[in-house]
DNA sequence: TTGACTATTCGACAAGTGTAGAGTAAAGTT
DNA sequence: AACTTTACTCTACACTTGTCGAATAGTCAA
């Protein structure tokens, strides 16, 4: 049997710039190198080159891989949206929380970073939960 | 009137390395450099050499200070656990979710990330936060 | 085929980090 | 005073990241 190529792509680290980049990534991939960089010029002004020098290095991470179309190079994304969240988050929670939701949560609660909107979404989050516990409780 | 010295110290960015230190710092603050190379010792098996010169190196960042006795130098910190907690959040907050709270619940709600233990947690938020509302929602 | 473009490749260089050995200086012990 | 221990300082080196500019190569119209 083959060895199961699951590479599940955790613990991956996404600099401020590759968060920019990436993001772009997903909302037009495949996409050139170029394109990124015209969607990012305004708001960061970055040259080209240096869009695709980061681009080639997250490659060689497996952020990205390319597709080649004759001269042309076109960028998608090795992980999606939710991986690249889900790491931040998990990254977050280890630092600061000792990985734990629990504490992050006390600190939460206890530093007020709770808007009214904020709680509402909670309360809907709790009440279906409650739904789904109520039938799920075995 | 003086130039008032907030010195907010947001933004502040701290490695991995550099969390494992000042978490020991915190707890044994003020303390020497050999203290946190012990304390570390087991988990990370740093040489001291290494501890220091980081430790040196997050004096010159600000985010720890020193404090000599005759020839012993004794660290303390210059950010509070909460501090760096809450910056650790906000970046990934801004990294991951556009820095609103929302949509970071958002994907918790819908990536199932929280365990009972956590929902009773948020439960107990939630309450207190209704209680608390009904007091003061005008 | 010759430009004019466009996209790609190749260094480059300064910071910041991880990591630590070697040399020194101060202090305590015999 | 000589030795041992302990802590501190210096220097180093490899790697990653932020940031390009310059040199190339491929494409297409004239």
């Amino acid at each position: 049997m083959e060895k199961i190529e699951t590479e599940q792509k955790n613990d991956l680290e996404l600099t401020d710039a590759q968060w920019a980049i990436i993001k772009v990534v997903w909302d037009n991939e495949p996409c050139a190198a170029g394109t990124v960089q015209e969607n990012l010029e305004s708001e960061k002004g970055w040259a080209y080159s240096t869009v695709k020098t980061t681009m080639d290095r997250m490659v060689k991470k497996g952020l990205l891989k390319i597709t080649k179309i004759r001269n042309l190079q076109l960028f998608s994304s090795c992980i999606s949206r939710d991986q690249a969240c889900k790491g931040e988050f998990q990254r977050m929670l280890k630092r600061a929380f000792d990985g734990a939701m629990n504490p992050m949560l006390q600190f939460l609660i206890g530093n007020d970073h709770f808007s009214d909107n904020d709680l509402n979404e909670l309360r809907k989050l709790v009440a279906s939960k409650d739904k789904d516990g109520a039938d799920a409780n075995k």
